[in-house]
DNA sequence: TTTAAAATTGTTTGCGCGCACATTTCAATT
DNA sequence: AATTGAAATGTGCGCGCAAACAATTTTAAA
């Protein structure tokens, strides 16, 4: 029916050379002959040589190390969920020539990501899967040993100068552009629809710039409806200073919706609203925290966008992985459905993300589904 | 840092006995004295030994025989979808172990049904994955092989009477209660909502019915704002006549909103509304075929749900494979997470529907992320 | 020419496992 | 005590490949 599959040694039976000549074209190993290289192609190409990534990986035992840089997920729940996802990763990896080592940085401490980074490079990586959320610092890191040729995957964040192996992440643009399209759906105009970050401070907002941008063409585009936007920044916010900013936003009664573009920032609004009693206010947020979660069964988050950080940082060491040991190319972003949780769907997505559907394997496949 | 893979050879070494008996053990292939057992046992735990996948394929040349058995593609495109699942996944495995054959039958046809399942049996497959449309047929055939051992996972349909090793699919209850609520947001209340189920004929309708349940339940659930529902059939329909049912019914000026709840369904009422001019009526139906990405890009209808077909399929391919070759267990059921659908985040689903996220590996990781 | 160095080619080993097969143990039967 | 055979245990090969290693041929310098 079908014929079993092609192996080197029959390459170089056809070619009428060695298998260690084969191999040497198939590693471009060179110290081969023009006549013995030209036959050997000849013969790969015509029977579509496939090699089996089973014996390869069990042949060879060069162990590989990916070095994971992260902010500290004890202390956010957010980056808890990206080391889940890490976790996991390592895990599935670990029985094989693939060593995941997590490095770990204060979200709030750039010096501390610096240290990090050298901790990482201590190790001599042979790649790095890395958040790089300080713009400046990851930058010079990252520049620093591009020439060294080791590869790295940026998933949640980007740094626009740099150009990493892959990114993973959200179409942020577009994300915002959700963002305004649930508002709009859910809320009755005349109106007015604010788009919030609400961030810690420090950290290269790049994508929440893009998430504006989408927020505010979403509406601009459309003919006027009696939609009024505003964006504002609460950053760097004790909660005091939060609540009191708040209060003083919401008191313009023309407002109907929010748009939180921070996770942690959807649950600080939320209890806002809730402990105020102003579920009237529409809430459009990002990701499944805890607090977000309560709320949206509440009532008071009417929707959640999904980052989903851990499958993010799942498949970024997938990627490097795959790309490491089988020389298999990434795609140069890969960007995720961006998923509407509600109430009704929240405990379909909850099931899942414990058991979740990336379910193929790591290993052989990086091939889609 | 990390102590090296314990293999087989070492488990062997620290329980004093040779490999073959530590094999034995393993495999429970019996002739084992109970002092070997215990001692290898204890090791085993205490090492908590885990047998390198790859090589365990790559020695065993044993072939295994996936059958699929689904409704013929070229017909529908619902199935098409599911069929470049089971393509993706066949591609991802045809280089090891598994032969994935796929088996058709036309959907408007139970002998048909009949005589492929017929046929996939003659090629003693190890394992199948079917999606049983037909419900009397389906259980005839499956409970026919169940003595047989012979493992079956199904997919987007189940049979009540009957538990495969796994199902794939939505939980389709959840499913009613969220298109009800997504009628619900952008609807106005007070008014009708209908919940229809536009389907060929004869094929089980036991989902469509959890969907209804989820549906109704929804609302009834709820302090009454006013939400009338009814709930419809039509079956069997010619084009001529489901028109005619279809601007009877939307001649009741109450009904604002309608909930599809078949693929093909939505798109025939989105094309009914469309050309009445109706879009006014609220639209919620299920999946990404073509005719319904054009009418939510045009704004008849206003959420899909996505089943995704194409990931189910693969999924199951990829669970059976695992199965077979490393005998690795599966959940009684996987159920998705239902996926919104709006003009917003589409494109984000088409995207990533071509390079989609089921990349890990089939073969190693089953597990998660 | 002779000879060493360089370039090219061929051979072998081992990765960890499954499995076929060989070997040993030991109790039951003669 | 000798024989048998089943139960228990041990050994060795091969899966396809990478890489170390060995052998051969070619080239260039003496």
């Amino acid at each position: 029916m079908e014929s079993k599959n092609v192996r080197i040694k029959d390459i170089a039976r056809l070619a009428g050379v060695s298998v260690g000549t084969v191999d040497r074209v198939i590693h471009n190993r060179g110290n081969v002959s023009p006549e013995a290289l030209k036959k050997i192609m000849a013969v790969l190409n015509k029977t579509g040589y496939k090699p089996n990534l089973l014996a390869r990986t069990l042949g060879s035992n060069k162990k590989f190390i990916i070095a994971t840089l992260i902010p500290e997920p004890s202390l956010d729940e957010y980056w808890e969920q990206s080391n889940w996802g890490i976790n996991e990763a390592r895990e599935e990896w670990s029985h094989y020539n693939v060593d995941v080592r997590p490095y770990f940085f204060d979200l709030y401490d750039k010096n501390s990501f610096e240290k990090s980074a050298k901790m990482a490079m201590d190790d001599q990586p042979d790649a790095i899967l890395s958040s790089p959320v300080f713009h400046q610092e990851a930058l010079n890191f990252f520049q620093s040993f591009q020439n060294d040729s080791v590869p790295y995957v940026f998933f949640n964040n980007k740094i626009p100068e740099i150009t990493p192996l892959c990114f993973i992440g959200q179409d942020f643009y577009q994300s915002g552009r959700l963002g305004a399209e649930l508002l709009e759906l859910i809320s009755e105009t005349p109106c007015t629809f604010v788009i919030l970050h609400i961030y810690e401070d420090l950290h290269n907002s790049v994508h929440l710039a893009q998430k504006e941008s989408g927020f505010m063409d979403y509406f601009s585009e459309m003919e006027n409806k009696g939609i009024q936007t505003r964006s504002l920044e609460f950053c760097n916010h004790d909660e005091v200073t939060l609540e009191k900013d708040l209060l003083s936003l919401v008191s313009d009664p023309d407002i109907k919706g929010l748009f939180i573009t921070t996770s942690k920032g959807t649950y600080l609004t939320a209890s806002f609203l809730k402990k105020h009693n102003r579920q009237d206010i529409k809430l459009v947020g990002y990701d499944l925290l805890s607090g977000n979660i309560d709320h949206l069964k509440l009532g008071t988050i009417d929707f959640l966008i999904d980052q989903n950080p851990k499958k993010q940082a799942a498949l970024g060491v997938n990627y490097l992985a795959n790309y490491l040991i089988f020389k298999k190319g990434t795609p140069n972003e890969d960007l995720f459905p961006l998923e509407i949780i509600t109430r009704q769907n929240l405990k379909t997505f909850l099931g899942s993300s414990i058991q979740s559907h990336l379910k193929s394997s790591a290993v052989l496949n990086n091939q889609s589904a």
